[in-house]
DNA sequence: ATGCTAGCATACATACGTGTATGTATGTGC
DNA sequence: GCACATACATACACGTATGTATGCTAGCAT
């Protein structure tokens, strides 16, 4: 039972079995996730992301069961960050327009790192196709479709959103428009934030001044644009 | 081409050579043109793309050097259309607001045909890579990006386009969510449009309303040759 | 210490896609 | 009609990337 070396030690020490395997782990998720963003899925050589982590395929292939399983594990990492990230700090806010606002300057925030277009870059290349990763590469998206269309409902019944084109096919331009914007703005810290508000306020056909004028999230607590 | 001997064949005379070469060329670049779309470039099969257009990878390495030469043909190809199709038309509007809102418009009408990703599939696949074909994409964005600028420029300068970040940026967050948006949009007829304006209206910061008050374009000319 | 298992590297089998070489039939100039 | 070029198909050679099988080393329990 209680043998000397439990997962106590963590700094320099000789590390225990389950300690190395998370350190590989992990290191093999960030590098692939780095990879899908910047070549995509097929794209991806799995030696090349092995020796990026500091392993070589043998490691890769004992961690994780095939490319798609490593995909996978990918996209569910990058999901949760985000939804740490931008989504739940996003529904806090107090009305659905600064909820959509928060989720575009959140995306843009999330995305200055090089893992940003991985799910973008995924959902293109297996659009319309019949495959795993894009099955969930397509949840994910669709997740965030149905919440907005859920916030733009719920907008322009309080009169914050104007009346325009269906629900689903604004909410659906929103993200595209989002995602473009920031991927195409990448390196252009820190325009992006307002830029990609802007989008989304455009989209919505709101009063594009509402993105300039909304507080700047994720920095301190809540703030209510006045009503 | 005196020769009396007609053999039956639909409603042309036997082909000649040059005929021949024009309609395969051309099937080829559509399939191509399809593929590409689709499936980006690494993952275009090259058997696929004759298939569909009727021949075998033969005709295709016969009238394309490999696979760059085809696929620079059909960037061209792609590129000729949208300038005859959605640059020039633009560029006839009295005002750079007018100009960019008809290129936002103008694009999502241009990519309601499946051939719409091409350019920004390519561009996200060669992402700082090095290849001819992402310097070919790379290039024509930057045509588009450049021509943006100078609009936000004299539009700011004459009050029309209220100021903000830097132009460089707003015109490329401005491209970014247009295609974005547009891509997303796919199957959306007809809202892709009023979508594309307000996604483009909000990154240049102007009244979304000025989107919707446009004038529908590219619908003066003829329709579809249906009879 | 010793046996056992996990972490990882190396070597091999295989599939797939490109590019090229070669073959065949159909137009074209003489 | 003949020589030749062109349009296209078929067959092969090659590289590359995945997945698997095997071997070595280090932790961990007995």
């Amino acid at each position: 039972m209680s043998s000397g070396k439990v997962s106590t030690l963590s700094a320099h020490e000789r590390p225990t079995q389950a300690e190395r395997r998370a350190r590989s782990r992990g290191a093999l998720l960030e590098s692939a996730a780095r990879g899908l963003s910047r070549y995509g899925y097929s794209n991806l050589v799995l030696e090349e992301v092995a020796r990026e982590a500091g392993y070589t395929r043998g490691a890769l292939y004992h961690q994780f069961k095939d490319k798609d399983d490593l995909a996978l594990a990918v996209i569910e990492w990058v999901n949760e960050n985000w939804m740490r990230e931008v989504g739940e700090p996003a529904a806090r806010q107090p009305n659905p327009v600064a909820e959509l606002l928060a989720l575009a300057r959140g995306h843009a925030v999330f995305c200055r790192r090089d893992i940003a277009r991985v799910v973008m870059a995924l959902r293109l290349e297996f659009a319309g196709q019949d495959h795993p990763v894009g099955r969930e590469t397509e949840r994910i998206w669709e997740a965030g479709v149905k919440r907005c269309v859920r916030l733009i409902n719920t907008g322009r019944k309080a009169g914050t959103i104007p009346p325009g084109p269906p629900p689903r096919a604004v909410a659906v331009a929103l993200f595209g428009a989002l995602e473009g914007a920031v991927i195409a703005l990448t390196g252009h810290t820190p325009h992006d934030e307002l830029l990609a508000a802007r989008a989304v306020a455009g989209v919505l056909g709101i009063d594009s001044h509402r993105a300039a004028e909304t507080p700047r999230l994720y920095r301190s607590g809540r703030s209510e644009p006045g009503g």
